[in-house]
DNA sequence: TTGAAAGCGTTACCAA
DNA sequence: TTGGTAACGCTTTCAA
């Protein structure tokens, strides 16, 4: 309304404003909006009133400087190009909205965190941050330690400052291996990544150690990069072997190179899982695609997620919580790609 | 190094310290920080160099309260299961990071942005907005509109307020129209989406007045939703027909669709190109990948983020400017899905 | 139940 | 070249 009456600009509601408005001190205003029991049902009304009818809006930031707290939250995502931080990605914003929190994007892609985006956790003032994947300095994790930046790592483990929650990764390689070798198989290929990822290490160690326990050991090993184009080019690799000296299983570190493996695969008509048993790690929507129908090992995503801001609120509330390392067991779900019993 | 003294809580280090220490005003600091050329080079140095003993880092959000700019712009999400959206979240990212700003995370997924979606905005003071398909709400483009917050659409048009900037949708679908004809086919078949997204209804109008124009119509429509299993299904159902009674060539409106009707022809094992063109519009990473090897158009989608965020820091300046409409005009890159001439 | 005033960290403006 | 001071919008504490 009171736009179209001055067109130039018009000035946003204040709290000053409406106290002018209703004729009573700022404070009674703040007071009023916040719902405080000890003021008059007239007055709150009253400035209730005011507040709807000039399309009053609190400045959040303002509120930041007086209070402390600004309700943001950064979050740094990993090369969104693996659906699994897109995932993440979505959940995380979903929380936060029913949280009333708001995430401040700090970074996405695949390369290391630079200090000058550390920087910019500061200089926002969020009340935390949910780092994903991305490496963090060591130099970017002493800024955010000095001034008292609570991090939360989901799916990768804390270098030596701030909290973790995780898949147990090690658990669901070795559940990976148990079903390979329940299913028959004895020759395992693995397609992990040099990233340094502990994630990845952990999925890896837990798989070998099971196969050794077991009395086997790895026979083909293949860097899929994380990515998409890494898997695909190990199952080429793969397919390229003759029959005979093919893996007859093979497990990728995530979902995305698995995918990768099997789209390789079915190119050159190499027959999963009558020739090759194939599983994968995330559990990604698009593991249960007909065409992929992966076999693999479900993040509980939605709960690490959760764990993650709680985490995170509760260092807000004493930021003298020591750091807490959460790993959850993940779900193994079988699907066609290794195969009936 | 402080905060090893001062083990419970160190105050972080304002302006106004600062100028405490080197026994100057707080003008005299900002100024210094900011680079202002008529300072002496000696108060400066030593401004610098105390900033940097004390880890100085200046809040943004005070910044904000008294500049009125908060480098903060909105991004609203389309669901990202659409790798489309993934991209463009990626290359926002990467380009807001170099022009110095931040990102918003306001809304991701599929849902229609609530008001208190549009409120958020606001309250964190944006200097802008970057909305791309979810559906604004007339009353949420209201709420932005009254407070001076300037829009712009990517990938969709705008009802009524804001600045979009799309790719020629229009164009595009004629294009492959054009296309599909001149490799010989006859019998049209369109995977569409009934989502309100203006996006999606120019593909499809150019795509089937180009076929009228050349004397053709459409033989058939499915309903993609907008998703790959909505694509997957429109492909189970292509399939399923009898062959003499098939599309000979199919449109998919987005890629993702497109990637759900290969994967369904290929279960069924129907022939692509043999039997079936298949075009989709996007050009996302994995239209390229060999397993889909997609012919699609191209979005130029790093040109159209660059133009959203000029468009985004002009009205910044200056609120009073028109609202521009830009499109852009895709590439089509010619793959193996639609057969070779 | 309400008011007054100080303070959060920064910038901008007017003086000196 | 520098200083002083008010202002940004809100919260909080202390008084009334």
């Amino acid at each position: 309304m009171s736009s179209i009456l001055t067109p130039s600009t018009p000035r946003r509601a204040t709290v000053v404003t409406l106290s002018e408005l209703a004729g009573v001190a700022p404070s009674t205003v703040t007071r009023a909006l916040k719902g405080d029991t000890r003021i008059s049902q007239k007055t709150r009304d009253l400035i209730l009133g005011l507040a709807k009818e000039h399309g009053y809006m609190p400045n959040a930031l303002a509120r930041t400087l007086s209070s402390g707290k600004s309700g943001l939250y950064g979050l740094v995502l990993g090369p969104a190009e693996n659906p699994f931080y897109t995932e993440l990605l979505h959940e995380a914003t979903r929380q936060a909205e029913k949280l009333g929190f708001r995430l401040l994007i700090i970074h996405a892609g695949a390369g290391p965190i630079e200090d000058t985006t550390a920087q910019a956790l500061i200089q926002y003032q969020v009340d935390g941050c949910i780092i994903s994947s991305a490496i963090l300095s060591s130099k970017a994790a002493d800024i955010c330690a000095q001034n008292n930046v609570p991090l939360v790592m989901v799916n990768r483990v804390a270098l030596s400052h701030g909290c973790f929650v995780t898949c147990d990764n090690r658990a669901g390689g070795a559940e990976i291996a148990r079903l390979l070798i329940a299913r028959g198989r004895r020759r395992f290929g693995l397609v992990y990544t040099t990233s340094t990822s502990s994630t990845s290490r952990e999925r890896e160690e837990g798989f070998v150690a099971e196969l050794e326990q077991a009395g086997f050991t790895l026979s083909h090993r293949f860097d899929g990069h994380s990515n998409y184009d890494g898997g695909f080019e190990a199952g080429r690799e793969i397919a390229g072997l003759p029959a005979d000296q093919r893996p007859d299983s093979v497990f990728a570190l995530s979902d995305i190179m698995a995918m990768g493996v099997l789209d390789a695969l079915r190119l050159a008509s190499v027959d999963v899982p009558g020739e090759i048993l194939v599983a994968g790690f995330d559990g990604v929507a698009a593991s249960a695609r007909p065409i992929y129908d992966l076999t693999t090992i479900q993040q509980p995503l939605s709960l690490m997620i959760q764990r993650a801001f709680e985490l995170l609120q509760a260092r807000t509330l004493d930021p003298n919580l020591p750091d807490e390392l959460i790993a959850m067991r993940g779900k193994l779900v079988v699907r066609g790609s290794t195969g009936r019993a």
